[in-house]
DNA sequence: TTGTGTGAAAGTTTTCACAGCT
DNA sequence: AGCTGTGAAAACTTTCACACAA
């Protein structure tokens, strides 16, 4: 890995959306003034924590005052790379695709889905709400990739497929993946990548139930988010 | 907060679910042994943070050999808990839940769901693939709860129900919350909560998109799993 | 000879606590 | 008087590298 100029850590960049996105609340209330400690509470974190994630931005609060809602989300959005829209495609439109297209949260939050994949022929040509257009054989990908310059793409194949349509996808030209397959794929240097595992995630919840034969002690605690993710 | 024996440590915790995975793949090609570096490949960390994870679970790997398959397999699920099924219950059947329901991945992984509640007459009474029971309105939760002895929710009700359906699945007795609406839920000492917001997901890999006009350098990175998670 | 288990070092993240701006 | 920005300490996590068991 090369020096690796890291700007602003991991953990950091994987809560801003999240500030972002309490501060889109409150902007909603009229808001526009919120101090450390109050966005903080909103979104579950410590106060020293979101001011040292802040200072990464070079971001201006006031001190005694506070930080102005409107500018934050400027600089939230800006160190992101949320400042335009950003198409993704959608491989596999299984129950899960399905959802996930149907799913407003998405183009409302500046990632509108404009292709969806699948290679079962029941399946191409169908319509799908909340797509301009319908599903499209795989085969399809390159050209419609390029001419929508899309750049992220989320999996939701089975995991048999999993491996093989990202890797197609990365040829195609993607940058992101965030892969919904329960199995793990890799991506070349280059490609970010995210990887969610919904049974999983009730399998680390498991650990924190309180338990009555266990060792020593586990017991419930918090501070689970999704610790730097 | 009390001394607190931490057995595992939370990073480990949230790992040991993907080992798991990756060796019911190995167990289901018939391998029977691995080391640590092959599962570790699968699993796609570094072989000596494997090793450090499993040396929590006092497991006994055999030097010069490897770990035995099965055995891995029963200590993980004993120190998470997943000996037995552990049932489930969904609140809010719309698109996101809808899919979940469907999705046999829990069922399949030890949680399967036994009742979906909504509030919405429409949607009260039916029936829902996946499931045994018909869709029960809120008012019943309490009783269906007991009845299942469930101790585990999934939240997928839209944005402003989220904090009071929380509340009332905790009145209830349930222990593990999985939070897929995208706010923060706060929930009482006692019980543990993770938060999953996919559209969040896609802004963090927004970060590690290659840019061109941004300051020193960004730069696509890997290393984003789910960090800690 | 192979590959685990683990001290110790390095790196990252969180938290504290307070100087200093408004 | 209030609240940010940040050094410094503490806690946690990862990685290294090697003794040692089979």
């Amino acid at each position: 890995m090369p020096p690796d100029v890291q700007q602003v850590p991991a953990a950091t960049v994987a809560r801003l959306p999240l500030y972002l996105r309490c501060l889109e609340e409150l902007e909603q209330t009229k808001v526009e003034t919120v101090s450390s400690s109050r966005l903080a509470e909103l979104a579950g974190v410590n106060a020293a924590k979101l001011r040292k994630d802040l200072s990464h931005l070079g971001s201006y609060g006031t001190r005694g005052v506070g930080y102005q809602v409107a500018h934050l989300m400027r600089s939230i959005r800006f160190e992101l790379g949320l400042d335009e829209q950003s198409p993704v495609i959608v491989i596999g439109l299984g129950n899960l695709g399905q959802a996930l297209v149907n799913h407003a949260g998405f183009g409302d939050r500046g990632f509108p889905i404009v292709a969806v994949f699948d290679i079962d022929p029941n399946k191409i040509g169908r319509r799908v709400e909340g797509v301009d257009t319908a599903v499209e054989h795989l085969d399809n990908l390159e050209t419609v990739v390029a001419a929508h310059e899309a750049r992220t793409a989320i999996i939701t194949t089975p995991v048999g497929a999993a491996q093989s349509a990202t890797d197609r996808v990365v040829a195609a030209g993607i940058t992101s993946v965030l892969n919904f397959a329960p199995t793990v794929v890799q991506v070349p240097e280059g490609v970010a990548l995210r990887q969610v595992d919904l049974a999983l995630e009730l399998q680390i919840l498991s650990y924190y139930q309180p338990r009555p034969e266990t060792s020593p002690e586990h017991g419930a605690r918090d501070e689970n988010l999704r610790a730097a993710r």
